[in-house]
DNA sequence: CATGTGATCGTTACCGGTTACGTTTATATG
DNA sequence: CATATAAACGTAACCGGTAACGATCACATG
């Protein structure tokens, strides 16, 4: 039978160490004035009461918690690569993570959540915070860190290399001889969508090849929205020799309805993603694709916000992580092409 | 140019719209007493100066801050898993969640830094706890549930039925004709090993086929611990037919061992896991195991806590999840049995 | 007209720590 | 011996809200 009783706060301590709360305080956070033999007064009655101090009235008081915040709306892979991105940066550092996530807009994908928590959670629990994949805008009186932020943002973020890589995605596929390459655009008002879909016109346009609209389909980054604009790209009479999609989960989707329209990947229909998760190398076939490193961009974030926090962060505050082209199994000459050969 | 200055406070509120601090609190509450004109008021100057409550003065006040607490060590897939099933629970309830993860530990496996977070979180920040994975046991004076507890555990729990996951993983492979069958336990201090490898002996014994302590390898559920134990089983003159891993991650590496021996799967040795994480299903081969829904071991967790927090939970504080057999690729008759055929 | 009643709103103590400041005591210095 | 100095420790204000309590006022009632 262990207590159920109320919580052991500091004046507890205090009363059984015979001293007042200010020098158990003192003692606690190891500050300087306080004789050797109370220091081990308090410490006995702490640990024979099992003391730990209140995170919140710690940092209601304080201006600094040594906490830093996440904000995220789901838990995706992604967002656990992130993490322990974020994890691995803050090790031996002594920073703690809290990471928020509000149970009303879970999965609805509204906007405006990451306001409400930053400004409930910055300049009081945490000394800043971080925001994965947000759908808006933030303002914060605590430093803030974007991961993926959206196309107008001027908060400090960390983002993949997102142009040079759909660049890449394309020269690969251009690479392979292919003319016709059709585009599943992830959400407009994100920057990463953005910058993937001017990599993908910006490579066409250097190889001398017109952006034909009826090319690119537009989903939002939520897999099934890939669905609809793969059908129909699929389907046309003249249909494209290769998909670029711009992330993974919606390439997978592009190689199901290849799969259910007869089309083999990769003799006729080659498909690169974007994002390199981890389901991209157990698809059949394995997808090829452009890695951004979750793992990193949470790492860097970590890193960037620690530095704004402390103040030591140089200018421009804005990072861009490098992508990598992965070559599997989803991508090959297209048909004519391996036929001449 | 935003503003940078310091946050605006419920003070701040109340002087622009004219009235007291109470009264800002009774509108932001929605606390009866107030005049419709004074509503008016209070909202707009909200609006104007764009405030919310700061989480960290609040649920220093209050006893109820309808903020559930988690504590995890790491974010491994099945975290994720366990914070969807989380999440979803509390979809819809108002009722936020605060995942704390503490960056000394990371990766560690240290021990008694869940009690640390939970005694700092509970009582002030949160309503109550969920701890998952508990390397050690824990006491709190808000409520707590344990996800997969440390064996000598009291604290309300939700878990999986190991013992019967375990029996039905055995009698399949019994069920298909293997006598010798190996085991690799998890870490021996949690519930959920210990379950399991009562499990196995069990339906050995049932089947009465005698214990082989020489069948039993002893890893701890992370991945590398089994490869020891692996070669050490596939290596002896005697090698089992099949083998048992108490986790998937175990299982997965039972596979590369024999790969690496030159062993086929499942022709010359049947794998079964347990878990169903999602890289099970696609390993190669797919990997036959035991699925427990991480997705449901949080969600009702999630639905527990809750309960105990309203006062509303009904005894025992035990929650067991059925399990079930996922047949995949991994398991088949011994080469014996099926050249018999 | 005196008093009762209820709605509205301000005052103030408090949550559990932190810290500026003041007080006491011991020791050093003139 | 009087005074300066510093170490050790307590007192009390404060962080940003919440809620018990009291005060004020309009209106109804005897």
């Amino acid at each position: 039978m262990t207590d159920v009783s109320a919580p052991v706060r500091m004046s507890d301590v205090a009363r059984v160490a015979g001293v007042s709360n200010a020098t158990v305080s003192r003692v606690v956070n190891g500050h300087y004035g306080v004789s050797a033999s109370t220091v081990e007064k308090v410490r006995a009655a702490i640990d024979e009461l099992g003391y730990e101090s209140s995170l919140v009235a710690t940092s209601l008081r304080r201006s600094r918690t040594n906490v830093l915040g996440l904000v995220t709306h789901s838990f995706e892979s992604y967002t656990a690569e992130v993490l322990k991105g974020v994890m691995e940066a803050l090790s031996g550092t002594g920073i703690d993570l809290i990471i928020y996530a509000n149970s009303d807009t879970y999965g609805a994908r509204s906007t405006g959540w990451e306001q409400r928590h930053v400004t409930r959670l910055a300049g009081t629990l945490t000394d800043g915070c971080i925001i994965v994949t947000p759908w808006s805008n933030v303002r914060s009186t605590a430093p803030v860190v974007a991961i993926d932020p959206v196309r107008d943002s001027t908060v400090p973020s960390v983002t993949a290399d997102n142009f040079t890589g759909a660049v890449t995605a394309v020269d690969h596929l251009l690479g392979l001889g292919h003319k016709r390459i059709g585009f599943i655009a992830g959400r407009s008002t994100l920057a990463a969508a953005w910058a993937r879909e001017e990599g993908y016109r910006d490579a066409l346009t250097k190889a001398g090849i017109p952006i034909d609209p009826a090319l690119i389909g537009s989903g939002d980054f939520h897999p099934e929205t890939a669905i609809g604009p793969a059908r129909e790209l699929l389907n046309s009479p003249n249909r494209p020799s290769a998909i670029f999609a711009a992330s993974d989960g919606m390439a997978l989707k592009v190689l199901e309805v290849a799969q259910e329209l007869g089309l083999d990947v990769p003799d006729d229909l080659s498909v690169i993603g974007f994002d390199n998760v981890p389901e991209a190398a157990l698809a059949n076939p394995a997808l090829t694709t452009i890695d951004q490193s979750m793992h990193r961009l949470g790492f860097e974030a970590a890193r960037l916000l620690q530095a704004l926090v402390n103040g030591s962060a140089q200018e421009p505050h804005h990072v861009l992580i490098p992508t990598r082209l992965i070559v599997r199994d989803s991508t090959a000459p297209p048909r004519e092409q391996a036929a001449d050969r």
